[in-house]
DNA sequence: TAGTGGTCTAGACCACGAT
DNA sequence: TCGTGGTCTAGACCACTAT
């Protein structure tokens, strides 16, 4: 009961795709893509990615044992165990006690910078990202920027208004906050550059964690102008406060989307639910 | 079921709430709430969170190296790499090489159960959870619902679309799709049933992963009647599939939320990222 | 009962950040 | 340089699923 493997994808066959990656072959990787960056792991799980997408396991189909890929791979159970974990973690297979994993789906998965860079989402896409710088302020923090941005109350921001395109189109409007350190590198940005969050990365600013609150809102006048809708039209918006490897924040930001432009979409489970839904209290104001 | 731990934490201090829970002791398990299911890297991440929840470490303060856990709780640095693990995922605290791990944040984390389920979401925040079934449909499933569910063409499916209440008030309007070993199931549950999906899991339906989708439409007729907004009003939309462990989708669920009344939040990073950003076409429709 | 993934241990080495 | 988390190994035992 060896070779299964149920959607055999040329005559090749599927074990090709299967790779020893162990240190003493160097750099190698498996598949006709990007070379995959140093740990063990990673590679054993780009190329376990690779064969569910060429659907090696079909939809819904089961997984090698871990003992077994442990073999081929020519590696640790454990390290196998932390592949397979990062699949699950991207919703690509699920996993039980006693039996084999499952193919949950074959969903390319979005890198972390697709999700905070705008630019690099579009790219991603093959769409042309484009932005117009509307407005920059230096000012005092308001209390909320303070709480987001772990500010002292007064401390500066710098708060930059931009139109975002997708090839042309206007289809969002980013309002974001940096603290004074951050929002100096940004004013020494060009009005005209695509990608603040790329020249801030190229400055030394890494982007690491991110939390998002995505909800919906009414367009007020300067949405309206720039995205060529009506004052009080829905807009589906989202609000994100971002942090460097060190936990300090370095930007939040209010995006709001014209709708049918971006959906956002999570995958969680038992295991992992980074999820959550969030109750807003009635506005239960005067008697209207 | 219970579910969680927030409440209040006594004075004792912080190094009081960190327990040796090694396995001669037995079911011990720190803290003055419930005790954690069995493992042991389950019940050192409830400890640590209540720990961080209680400001032990302070908001952006660093936590002890994982050695030191190690000891503190009498286990080996594996089963504390599990634990912060979890934490990790939550969005608690960050880590990276080199340096200790740093508290994020010390926002609750909602459980699974709590995103699957109306009710057990609406619990959790002490309003009242209402439903009423408007209608339940037996009929063939159309092709974006064979698709989701993973069903042959023609087979059919059993939809039941529902009103959602918080304490009286209507929020939401839930159109949910079953395959038919599972609609038979829902077509058996009372009328005025407050959960499906927990009456669901007791006949041993055990939602296991799902994925979301989070966007904006416009509320139709029945939405406009059930919610009492206007035919074309934006509307915040979920849809969802969700999935047993095994991988065989149980619901395929659309929910349409008066705006104002929820939002969704995410937290990714770095090496999790579990959220993606989806475009969605322009209509491109004719020549306007 | 046999096979599978889940948990846990004990140790090793390395890459990175702070000092 | 030293402490820290990241990776990897090799083995053990257990809980659960399927047969």
């Amino acid at each position: 009961m060896t070779s299964d493997v149920r959607g055999r994808v040329g005559s090749s066959g599927a074990s090709v795709r299967h790779r020893v990656v162990s240190a003493e072959e160097g750099p190698l990787q498996g598949g006709s893509t990007e070379p995959v960056k140093g740990t063990l792991y990673r590679k054993v799980a780009a190329d376990l990615r690779e064969a569910i997408a060429a659907g090696a396991y079909g939809s819904g189909g089961r997984l090698p044992a871990e003992a077994e890929l442990a073999e081929r791979y020519g590696v640790s159970r454990g390290t196998i165990r932390q592949a397979l974990g990062a699949l699950r973690a991207d919703g690509l297979v699920t996993s039980r006690r006693g039996t084999r994993r499952v193919v949950l789906g074959t969903t390319p998965v979005q890198s972390f910078a697709e999700l905070v860079s705008f630019t690099s989402w579009a790219r991603s896409l093959g769409e042309e990202p484009g932005g117009r710088v509307e407005r920059v302020e230096r000012r005092p923090a308001d209390p909320r920027e303070c709480e987001k941005l772990r500010l002292d109350p007064g401390a500066e921001v710098v708060l930059v208004l931009r139109v975002r395109t997708l090839s042309g189109r206007a289809v969002m409007v980013e309002r974001s906050v940096y603290p004074l350190w951050i929002g100096e590198l940004v004013a020494r940005i060009p009005a005209d550059a695509v990608s603040h969050t790329e020249l801030l990365q190229e400055q030394g600013v890494v982007f690491a964690d991110a939390d998002h609150t995505i909800d919906l809102t009414a367009a007020d006048a300067d949405d309206a102008r720039l995205l060529g809708c009506e004052p009080g039209d829905a807009l589906l918006r989202e609000r994100r406060r971002s942090t460097d490897p060190g936990g300090t924040p370095v930007e939040w930001s209010e995006d709001r989307y014209l709708p049918g432009t971006v959906a956002f979409t999570v995958h969680n489970s038992l295991a992992t639910s980074a999820l959550a839904r969030r109750h807003r209290r009635p506005p239960r104001a005067e008697g209207a």
